[in-house]
DNA sequence: ACATAAGCGAGACGGTACGTCTCGTCTTCTG
DNA sequence: CAGAAGACGAGACGTACCGTCTCGCTTATGT
């Protein structure tokens, strides 16, 4: 599930090339990470990735889409949503992953992939469809069943307890503030019972 | 303080039109409104402007200096720092008028400010000292005061109490998530006992 | 072989379509008959051909190169070299379709062509590349191999025989002197024996 | 005679300053010299002359004006008109004055007299009738003079024998020919028994 | 003597065109 | 049929000049 379009296992003809696919994604990171959003070309990418340019928007529509995928795989890939019944153990699971993330290497990339984000819409919807909104929708589902057992208050706000890590996290980063080891469990304790 | 080169007013030859400044900039900021900052190009600001490419060329280089500019021009902040006392008073008296503009035509353009502030460091920096900075300050003061006056208990996160509205804030704001009348009221609820 | 720089049909790639070719060569013409050489811009040809700028700068680097092809291919294009043997049948089958031109409609066209040509470098060196340089080498050639053939002399002037019936014809266009009928038969009996 | 409208002592105001007028003619042919015609630019001119774009608008209307007067004020002219009753030497007397001038320096300005000559046809008739015209008719009279004689056969061409000097000359000047030192010679040689 | 009027260097102004670049689509050929 | 190669129409990029228009100054003349 690496394309954003699922697979599409279409009938006959030949197979699409999974090496082109890494091919493509390993170089549209590269040219991001050296050059910046606005230094992504396709033909960039497509010269750099050793492909066709057709090749590349047989996979995606556009740029965006093209760089939406690139960074969810190239640094944003856990994909795994608990639901254990324990909301913090839960949000922790979920979360953690992201502060390391952002401590490590990938935390400027990450960081400049978050800004080009909010320059362009096409950019945004994109990735939010494809990487953002499900992990939102989780989130906020774990808080309202965290209501429902009881473990926190009926009249709990449910959107800024599900916000709370994100909004944090991406303060912290945008501003260039530190972001502790221990940062997410700072925010729990502040907005968890 | 109004054009990027600050005024160079060599002298000889004909003064730079400040009428054009004018118009540049209005049609910038209008551009970026309808179309976003992707959507902006220097040959439809120049046209909706009335106003030849090089004028905008001789003011500044590019589309990044320009919409900086613009942008920055188009922002105003009101200084206004509360201690009386009241924590969670003077927190909403500090930042009910962000989230007022906000919530107005102005959001865009904060938001596209802070984008652009996010981007260039120079830009960070410059308004972080004129601005933002010591509202920053004074938000750890007030907290700080009130674990002193045992408003709060001596062990809580100053930081992050600090920072809730204003990271709460530019979430909602750079995710697009709709900003509530009583967002600020809620945020205050959460973080403060 | 109508594009200056011949046929280079690499293999791979979308050949390049010949209705472009021609679309381009008629748009030049057309504007330079109604406008003259510096009317023409590359802007206006594409915008009257129907095409994108960037399919004429993929045939031709500049206007100048653009404007040799297209007189040469609209209104020069009788590249037959005879060679019977015969010096004066010879330089009169490939000077009189000259004449017969510059007496015709175009000749306006082909010597505002030729001024232009005076005045620019850049164009000269492109025309005389593209077209006039081999039949001046024919000419030389023909003169060269009458004299072989004992036809004429052993000293006769090779040059300024070769380059009589252009210098009078252009001699002619330039300073607005009617260009009889039988002017070519007059300059040959003037200068071959 | 010097710039084209002639001078306009209008009464008040400060008058003309002369060494505009030749900063900007100097100037003027220096460019050409080194970039050709279509390297001039009106920008580059007055830039060189130490002089505001304006001082010249002020005096030429534009570009081929300015060009015209420059490459006018660059060419003298003698005007010897021989008739010792020898024609041969006669023509001589006439033409090699023009092929020599066309080996200096001046050669260059003088072929970009003529070519501006070709494009405007005011230019043309002035100069025609102050320069050239007489000198044409002249060495009509001259071959004629030279049939009448006896010097020359009956039936001999008197206009291609009277412009064969004239013809070869610009024909070399115009396609940047070598001129010969004996290139008149030759021609003669060629054109008359 | 001093207002009037124009010339002057400098350079901004609204434009046009340049030649380059990238976009997203479309053809063709090769494996 | 996928893939590489690359042509295509469209249009923005940043640059260079065009010819016009202020600026603040200088320089003669005509009262």
């Amino acid at each position: 599930m690496t394309i954003a379009e699922g697979d599409v296992p279409v009938r006959g003809g030949r197979p699409r090339d999974p090496a082109c696919d890494a091919a493509i994604l390993r170089a549209a990171l590269d040219v991001f990470a050296e050059a910046g959003y606005a230094g992504v070309s396709i033909e960039g990418v497509a010269a750099r990735a050793g492909v066709g340019k057709a090749t590349i928007y047989r996979r995606y529509a556009n740029k965006a889409q093209l760089m939406a995928d690139a960074v969810r795989c190239g640094v944003y890939v856990d994909d795994h949503l608990p639901d254990t019944g324990n909301l913090r153990a839960d949000l922790m699971a979920m979360m953690q992953p992201l502060v390391d993330r952002m401590r490590s290497e990938d935390g400027k990339l990450l960081t400049a992939f978050a800004i080009e984000r909010f320059r362009d819409a096409e950019l945004a919807e994109e990735f939010d469809r494809a990487v953002i909104g499900h992990k939102r929708d989780h989130l906020r589902h774990l808080v309202r069943a965290a209501i429902q057992r009881g473990d926190l208050p009926a009249d709990a706000d449910v959107d800024l307890i599900a916000e709370a890590a994100p909004a944090y996290i991406w303060h912290h980063a945008l501003y260039g503030l530190p972001i502790a080891d221990n940062l997410l469990e700072r925010i729990l304790d502040l907005v968890l019972p």
